[in-house]
DNA sequence: ACACTACTTTAGAATCATTATAAATTATAA
DNA sequence: TTATAATTTATAATGATTCTAAAGTAGTGT
């Protein structure tokens, strides 16, 4: 649904330089209608299903992290093995099933009223996280 | 506070045995009117400053994740190289301060009313914590 | 088109937290 | 005291991530 034009300006807007690699990692991340939640493991098998050109794991680490110092992608706090990112960059939270390490979002719609009632001086606040653990009934 | 005998029978009560080197990991962790926010290594580093025999890393490792099995302490959920552990059990939430590293105990009071209003049919929830990323302002 | 510079990619090595292994030691119950 | 199962331990192995330094590339100005 998006071409690599529309990268290639994003990817400009946030200051990167549009290289194909970058474009390409997009095309995996972003051309979708579901926000996506992804490890780098998961991204380099979706990335040798596209193509046959490789990426070097190097290049997608400093992608990523790139990505998420411009805000294009947020990391999840969980307490993992693995680092798990999100392309939905909104102000969201997360169910983690801990039977299949999967992600599903949750939206502020889905709680009543979250609000911090505690602040800490000379701190300010960088975000708000909220983590539901389940596992699988059986 | 506390004396070896508190923390044998507290580990018989939890089933596990009080070995020596058991009993010294928690008279480090628990024997303190604070909550205790720890990660492998900072443990480590108490129990040489506390005695000069050594416990080694493998037993260190065995030790938390036995105790967090039955109970006796939480793992928090951020995502950093390193796990962070919790000797304060109850339900409660955490600010983490990303330029310092530390941890600073929140408790439901710091919040108005976190009601999830979603659920997820076939999986129970198992936890749900709020992490607040804070940094220091200059 | 060309050259220059800074940025980017890359393979491979290095790092570091954590887990696995397997032998020695120890707690507990009979 | 003895048998057994649990525990400790040094060490090796694993695996995600970061580092390094050399080769390649994009952007700017000429």
């Amino acid at each position: 649904m998006r071409d690599n034009y529309y990268f290639i300006e994003k990817l400009r807007s946030l200051g990167l330089r549009p290289t194909k690699q970058r474009v390409r990692i997009c095309k995996v991340l972003f051309d979708r209608n579901d926000t996506f939640h992804f490890t780098i493991y998961e991204l380099a098998n979706l990335l040798k299903l596209k193509s046959k050109e490789k990426i070097s794991l190097a290049t997608l680490y400093n992608t990523v992290h790139a990505f998420k110092k411009k805000g294009y992608l947020k990391e999840i706090s969980i307490n993992s093995d693995k680092s798990y990112f999100d392309t939905n960059i909104s102000d969201h939270h997360h169910f983690f099933n801990e039977s299949t390490n999967e992600l599903i979002d949750l939206t502020d719609k889905d709680f009543d009223n979250i609000k911090l009632k505690k602040s800490l001086p000379g701190k300010k606040i960088k975000s708000l996280e909220i983590l539901v653990k389940v596992a699988n009934n059986n």
